[in-house]
DNA sequence: CTGTTAGCGCATTCAA
DNA sequence: TTGAATGCGCTAACAG
């Protein structure tokens, strides 16, 4: 391997012209250059970036966290953060949280623990205080899918409450009046703005919200069918559900099925996420499309802009979300 | 951020002792080693790991190398190795490859440049070629789902065509005779072999195969429907359709929904991976398990024996597929 | 068991 | 526009 010193050598300049050229921040003759450039392709140079990373005190690595590596949500986010980050030849490292507060924790000084120049986080368990802290500490962060007053520069968000209200919105304008609800956990944020819409857009239609029609789900598959177990047990009355995700609204169609129970002639189902098999399942999802890949994009786009100076990228923090009415939803018989 | 030089002042040791106690390889008194513990642990030290690693000439990073950052496949592979990884303190970088030769090669070059110790690759359109010449240039990687004769114990392998065998086997005994397989890419070895199995298994029971009862589909969703209504439009007869994956299958579930086709009840499918869906879409799909996590677990140990000399890990590299059956296939009427 | 000394490969002052 | 010198923070011989 060759270094910086040998290319130096073979074209008979210094040690810092060669570093000048890499760099290209600072002037060298054209004639120079040239021979700087002939010697790297000569010798096959390859700059040793962890070399590069002690000098600069940059490590051109972001740093990003997840929930979970798997599942089709954080799968899109990833795919769209290296994309778009490898275009400007910056590294992508992983790491998972869990939604677990310690792990969240570790991860997160993992990377800075590693010099990346920043990080890109979907952090549902950390306290707010810490990520206020974080910034103290002088940590290039974006936030996804999580907003904090104090970092609202660094966050990007989807409006669910606006989801929220348009999934439920389209079964009123269906002709449903009486709607269940299958919510995530409600110390997430986005399941709380997610049961707000809904609230709003029973208001709307004068319709009262009890605290009968709500079932709190995990956002997990399982927790669907156990929401519609709960509300059939208590002898609810409803012919359409809300579910605020599509893995819920997915569980919700298996245990109605096993129940005899039609979709939608009988209940007509709305999910949230529009993750890729919700239009292989039958009968197709009704869903709000989440755009989760152009956020992760914007967040990439975020770390470009704000950390590496990139310019010419807008940024735009909040996402609308959007209908997507497919077969599990139909006018109320 | 206090470095290795404060801590050895504050400890009144030298700079080579810290090092001995935070890599504890050498011998150091348990007295002057907690004088240094007490001092790192005063001035809240961390090491810094750029600086480790250019000493050292070791990452502490591994890089991966999937076809996708997104579906639900590479997603449990790479949850496998992160977790795996992190446990012993080792960092993952990730890039995709879109089952692109250039983007593989460019991937790999990336993490080789990023100074990784080691690689996992799934790797699919560059040649035996370049990965036997990868070797050459002494770079570490274990490959995964593909086989190279000298390049053997670096392999974690699924035995794919004891999967296809085990699936066509199914049907078979469910006393099927006329079957349709839609197979992956046949430039793909694991498309190759689960054919082999298929006709291994048809073979076994003295059915003949013919070219008419293939298409070739590309592994993903659209490519099921395409293939059930190529054998349609042949006019073929078959009880049975064997799908080389999950997606394909659902796909032609999806058509088959569409053409009135009952399933299983007119029509029994099988798939090739059991992937998290597969047991949400109805009827439930009857498919092959393919232990990915566990592979990826694998190939992360592999790597942490080889390249990290951890002991206690033992490696098996060929994976045995294990039927799942379901609603999707049932006796023929 | 511990300290001294040299680098690892590069970026970046400061002079020239 | 170029070069010489210094240091980023740490590891790894080599002595003692």
């Amino acid at each position: 391997m060759a270094t910086i010193y040998q290319v130096s050598e073979l074209a008979g300049v210094s040690l810092a012209t060669v570093s000048r050229v890499m760099n290209n921040n600072a002037k060298v003759s054209d004639k120079t250059k040239q021979k700087v450039l002939d010697a790297m392709a000569e010798l096959g140079y390859q700059p040793n970036s962890i070399a590069q990373s002690l000098a600069s005190n940059r490590s051109n690595s972001v740093g990003v966290l997840v929930s979970e590596l798997h599942g089709p949500f954080f799968g899109d986010m990833m795919s769209a953060i290296e994309d778009t980050l490898r275009l400007e030849g910056k590294h992508t490292i992983i790491t998972s949280g869990h939604s677990d507060e310690q792990r969240e924790k570790e991860s997160i000084e993992f990377l800075i623990g590693r010099k990346c120049d920043a990080l890109i986080l979907h952090a549902e368990s950390v306290s707010d205080e810490y990520l206020v802290e974080l910034e103290a500490r002088g940590i290039e962060f974006a936030l996804m899918n999580r907003y904090i007053e104090s970092l609202a520069s660094r966050c990007i968000c989807l409006d669910n409450r606006q989801g929220g209200y348009l999934a439920t919105r389209h079964l009123l304008e269906l002709g449903h009046r009486q709607l269940a609800y299958i919510s995530g956990p409600m110390w997430k944020q986005d399941a709380q703005a997610r049961l707000v819409g809904h609230k709003q857009a029973l208001q709307e239609h004068k319709i009262a919200f009890t605290q009968a029609q709500l079932f709190e789900g995990d956002y997990r598959q399982e927790s669907g069918g156990k929401g519609l177990d709960y509300f059939l047990n208590r002898g609810q009355k409803f012919t359409a559900i809300v579910c605020a995700n599509d893995e819920m609204a997915s569980g919700v169609m298996s245990r109605a099925r096993e129940l005899g129970i039609g979709i939608p002639s009988e209940l007509s189902v709305v999910g949230f996420d529009n993750i890729i098999y919700a239009s292989y399942l039958y009968p197709t999802l009704t869903t709000i499309d989440y755009p989760i890949y152009d956020m992760g994009k914007m967040a990439a786009n975020l770390i470009l802009k704000t950390v590496y100076s990139k310019k010419d990228v807008s940024v735009k923090p909040i996402f609308v979300p959007k209908l997507k009415a497919r077969g599990s939803s139909i006018q109320r018989v």
